[in-house]
DNA sequence: TAGAACTTTGCATGCCTTGCAGAAATGCGT
DNA sequence: ACGCATTTCTGCAAGGCATGCAAAGTTCTA
């Protein structure tokens, strides 16, 4: 079923279609975002947001089930693709591998969306609802890490040793783009460490963190496995 | 000021006022509790939860500004127990003195509250949004324990390592909580492990862990501190 | 180009949230 | 026991979000 009046479309949706879709979808949440920044996100209605983005109320809502939705709009596909990611690993690669090639396949995206990244940070950060939202996707990231590192380590994903080690990884993402008040220590240099993206540097860290906690713990009868 | 009226008060709220107020507070998430439970939680109305409790709907809402706050009418309580015993802990003690303390204390009152607990548990597992206010919550838990670590460690409250810890330690009550799909391993039983409760178990692992952890960082340089 | 498939839109409904003012209850001093 | 000051509860109303439905408008395919 290819399509013929397109001829290298490389890996983009395809059809006409889905493109204008994808195009509307970036198109209102952009102009969210804008306004959320600017206005605040309460002060900011859903027809407002329509007017900016030229079409009716209704269709912000058909493409976002939920006002909060419009502040992340790349999450679900991020973690989709690290999902993937994941299911894809050999049996010789272990979750940290596949951790660390997802982290730079993405970078690039970030990097070319860092003042969206900030407003949305700064946003997130006058909203309890929002924050909440955020750490909803922090759990599910979690999730697909546990269950990974629960895989290579032969153990339940809901044992004490994934989960905590899905915890500490994690905990870099909040560092990095200073999900906490004092933000930014980091997040203010997209720099690097000895030519190192920042991220990088430290899931290496977290990674040795988590190595050394778990190998502490060998010896323990399981509990939750 | 004693109240003469009232010979042994102890160390409820003392006035009469106060104390109708936390019985009607408790009335009312009781029965919103139940409800959700019964009949789902975007199923129940206000004004239903209101009538259940005997009061108007618009006292719901005083109570509780938000629907999703009368699912977690405790943690606000307990995690402001928490502060204060970590504030209050000594030079001599660390965080995890304090932690395993608060746990003890807290304890009778989760096991008081197990029906309660479970109902909780099941009305959270159908709602996203729901999930999404616990972790929340989490974070909140989360950002007690990464400042008190870092005032113990002499480092910044967003180094990696502090964050790192607190998030590997929250862990524990994911597990007992059963805040995954496949849950309540161990929250079935809140029985004891070498006559030690269950929580107060992982809890030892999971400081276990992160103490070899942050050993193993010992000797890098510090990135975000 | 015609019809099928899909998207956008407007309308209507139900619910949550919040400010406000009056009614009711409580606490306190006499 | 009584009345006043304070606090809490209640009803009303307005504003905004979420969602089902059917009509109108686009895009796709044969």
């Amino acid at each position: 079923m290819v399509n013929a009046t397109t001829p290298s479309e490389g890996f983009e949706p395809a059809g006409l279609r889905e493109r204008k879709k994808q195009r509307t979808r970036q198109t209102i949440a952009r102009a969210a975002l804008e306004l959320f920044d600017r206005d605040g996100f309460h002060e900011t209605t859903i027809p407002q947001i329509a007017a900016a983005a030229d079409v009716s109320p209704r269709t912000v809502s058909a493409y976002f089930p939920a006002k909060e939705d419009l502040v992340f709009p790349d999450q679900e596909d991020s973690f989709a693709r690290l999902a993937t990611r994941l299911r894809a690993r050999s049996g010789e690669e272990t979750t940290a591998d596949a951790l660390r090639d997802w982290i730079g396949a993405e970078l690039p995206r970030w990097a070319e969306r860092d003042a969206e990244m900030r407003m949305q940070r700064r946003v997130v950060d006058t909203d309890d609802g929002l924050k909440a939202v955020e750490q909803r996707y922090r759990a599910l990231g979690e999730e697909l890490i546990a269950a990974a590192i629960a895989e290579d380590l032969g153990a339940s994903p809901d044992a004490l040793e994934p989960r905590m080690a899905a915890a500490a990884t994690f905990a870099i993402f909040g560092i990095v783009g200073g999900e906490h008040e004092g933000k930014g220590q980091i997040a203010d240099e997209h720099g690097c460490i000895d030519g190192e993206p920042v991220l990088l540097h430290l899931l290496d860290r977290a990674l040795r963190f988590v190595d050394a906690g778990i190998r502490s713990l060998q010896g323990d009868a399981p509990v939750a496995g």
